[in-house]
DNA sequence: CCTTATGATAAGCTATGCCTTATGAACACG
DNA sequence: CGTGTTCATAAGGCATAGCTTATCATAAGG
């Protein structure tokens, strides 16, 4: 099952608003831990989690890291979950005929 | 966010397999440990989970359980997510312009 | 009945997920 | 420099997930 490790990052709730607010716009660490209601170190966890999922990506400015989504990546996701479910629900609809 | 429940259950290799070779039939557990590879209590407890969560149903036939899918379930969370990303990859191209 | 097949569930263990607290690194700024 | 801000990360704790083994219930079939 391709895409297992992205699936798994984005079933978490936290992690799922942090990718909801960077779809809006880059923000620091700083920032989401402000809109989510969460510690920094916290933050800087979930944060790592979507990074290695290639789901973000960083970049420094001063002593702040702007967190992005990665655009690509997110696309991928979304034509092969699309492609997945298709295939489901039309097995699915071959069973009853 | 809705259908938090349901997309953790979906997180999981054994069960995303589960629903997969539900698509295609209904199957008895026996059936389900033997195509995947998985002990029988393994597999009564990912049942358990995916059934909690409403995504399969269950129906006895002699002693054995026939499971099945739950096909307005699977695509009321299409429907969901074709939205939702829908939304997000929106928001996203609009941060280019 | 007795036996066999099927499957649910409990108990116990280990691994993992997610939090807290503490600390250190890097940069900006006086 | 010294100080403050921002952030990553390590260490520790606790709850949960997911496995194994063992057991029990139910139905079919002789």
């Amino acid at each position: 099952m391709p895409y297992e490790h992205e699936l798994k990052s984005l079933s978490n709730p936290i992690r799922q608003s942090v990718i909801n607010e960077l779809a809006q716009r880059p923000m620091s660490v700083r920032e989401l831990t402000v809109k989510i209601d969460v510690s920094q170190p916290v933050m800087s966890q979930h944060l790592k989690v979507l990074k290695e999922a290639g789901l973000i990506e960083v970049r420094p400015e001063g002593t702040r890291n702007i967190y992005c989504v990665n655009k690509e990546k997110l696309e991928e996701i979304r034509a092969f979950w699309t492609a997945h479910w298709s295939n489901l629900l039309a097995s699915l609809n071959e069973q009853k005929e």
